[in-house]
DNA sequence: TACCTATTTCTGTATTAACTGAAATAAAAG
DNA sequence: CTTTTATTTCAGTTAATACAGAAATAGGTA
């Protein structure tokens, strides 16, 4: 697939930011390709595109699909297996808050239960209080992550701004 | 410094997910050293309590002060540097969602603009608008970043809880 | 069956980031 | 000014991750 200098762009930029979000660079690369392209890709051309190698996006891909950001379609008569992106970015966004969240809050959410249980005499009383504050603040953005995860339609967003700039005016 | 075993799974842990936050291990090992601590520190103190060389103390403690994260105190008495850092869970939050817009959003944001904005009839149409609404999206989501960013006390992500549950139910 | 074609798995290499220990610097004490 | 103590910088090592290319597998096709 051919791309135009601004194409190129986005998507070595991407590539490039994927690291800072937890995702690899030949993976995000990929995806911003997925995201930009109007027809589903083979493994074949993606690769030929961004120039990696063919076992490297194999491993990508898969990865994506298990992010659930990218999906495998078919195209009749062709037995080769093309995939495809969403084309949304809100869609995009709301994966990878639920992918983010499973791994960066989840597996603490855990731990702080487990230490806020377990902790005896020999943890002092105020480190005991300040992890049962850790956990129940993190319980609570977890909740706020999650309600702002199934926000209804594309202009909720915009509404939850505007609420947040009354709450704020309102002190 | 002497960790009960729940203190030491709490830093182990803390550690551990650092590299999922975009921090280093060590980095985060010492936050969450100083977040349990009731006094300030001394860095050979911290070496000493996490096993890690001395000068890689200094320069996570560095990092940890650009961010924000910690402060330099002294003892009176004590030519030593000492170090602390906020007992406040919400206060942690407040600021590492900083530090992550700031590498993780505005960065793309700059990106996208000039995308947007350098896009020729070499760029499809439909790529260039998906551009565009990307570049919106991202600039309300920083745009609600910084307004629950802002929020004023801690009660305020409950109240922003409710309101988002409020909306979910309405539709 | 044997033979393609598409895809994945695996092993070794390269790249990057983190970390250590030693040396250099700074700063206070005598 | 010299010595002692605290801290930082730096060069080399180690560890983790990403990646390429080869080999293996799977699954159609003749």
């Amino acid at each position: 697939m051919k791309l135009s200098p601004v194409m190129k762009r986005f998507v070595l930029h991407w590539g490039e930011m994927g690291s800072r979000w937890g995702v690899n660079r030949t993976m995000s690369q990929i995806h911003a390709l997925l995201f930009l392209s109007e027809a589903p890709l083979t493994a074949e051309d993606i690769a030929a595109t961004l120039n990696v190698a063919r076992s490297n996006v194999s491993t990508s891909l898969r990865e994506l699909q298990s992010w659930n950001l990218v999906k495998m379609v078919h195209r009749e008569g062709d037995r080769r297996d093309h995939f495809e992106a969403s084309h949304d970015v809100r869609e995009v966004f709301r994966v990878v808050m639920e992918e983010r969240k499973k791994r960066e809050l989840d597996p603490t959410l855990v731990v702080l239960r487990e230490c806020v249980k377990t902790a005896e005499s020999d943890t002092p009383k105020a480190v005991r209080e300040r992890m049962g504050e850790t956990l129940a603040f993190m319980e609570l953005v977890t909740g706020v992550f999650d309600e702002i995860r199934q926000l209804p339609d594309a202009n909720a967003l915009a509404w939850l701004k505007t609420g947040l700039k009354a709450k704020k005016l309102l002190g």
